[in-house]
DNA sequence: GTTGAATATGAATTCAAA
DNA sequence: TTTGAATTCATATTCAAC
C-alpha cells in the first residue's frame, strides 16, 4: 500500500542518512515493501522530499515538514529566488 | 576568473529559472565565461547552491543566501532531519 | 589549484503490463 | 492507477592536462 510506504519513507529518512534512491529502496525492501528505484523516485516527488547537501558535502534526503507537523514550504520559499 | 564566475552564477540563478547545469553553463558562455558542465557542477558545490522542486514540480537552482546577505543555512538545518 | 572530456553514478521518465 | 524494466537525462567524479 502506497500510503503505508510513504509513511515508512518519512520514518526512514528521519532515522537513517539516506543518500540515494537505491539505498532507500533497499531499506524499504528490508521493511517488507518490495519496490524499485522508479517507484521511490515517484514517492519522493509525491512526498515533496528534497535531496540537500549537508555541511560535509554529503547528499541526504530530507523532508520539508518537521516532526511537529509544521509545513516548512514557506521557509523553502524564503531561500528561493525572488522571482 | 573563478570569483567573477561565481558572482555571475548567483546573478543568473536569481534572474532566470535555471533548471539544469547545462543550461547554466550555456548562460555563462553567453556572458563570456567559457565553461562546461563539469566546472558548473564544482561551482555549484562551492557556492552551496541547491536544486529544489518548486510547487509546480519543476527543478530550480537556488541559493541558501538571500539577497540581503543573510545566511539561510540555519533554515536549511531546520528542515533537515533531527539527527 | 583549475579545467574539460570522458565516464560513472543517480534520478526522472517512458512504456508496457497488471 | 500503480508498478518495474529499460531508457534517457542530469550531475558528480576521474583523470589527464595546463
Amino acid at each position: 500500500m502506497k500510503l503505508e510506504r510513504h509513511a515508512k519513507i518519512i520514518e526512514l529518512i528521519g532515522k537513517y542518512a539516506i543518500e540515494t534512491q537505491e539505498e532507500l529502496a533497499g531499506r524499504l525492501n528490508e521493511a517488507g515493501f518490495r519496490v524499485t528505484q522508479a517507484t521511490v523516485s515517484r514517492d519522493i516527488r509525491e512526498l515533496g522530499l528534497h535531496k540537500l547537501r549537508d555541511d560535509g558535502g554529503k547528499y541526504l534526503y530530507v523532508s520539508t515538514r518537521s516532526r511537529h507537523g509544521v509545513n516548512m514550504s514557506n521557509k523553502l520559499a524564503t531561500i528561493s529566488p525572488n522571482r
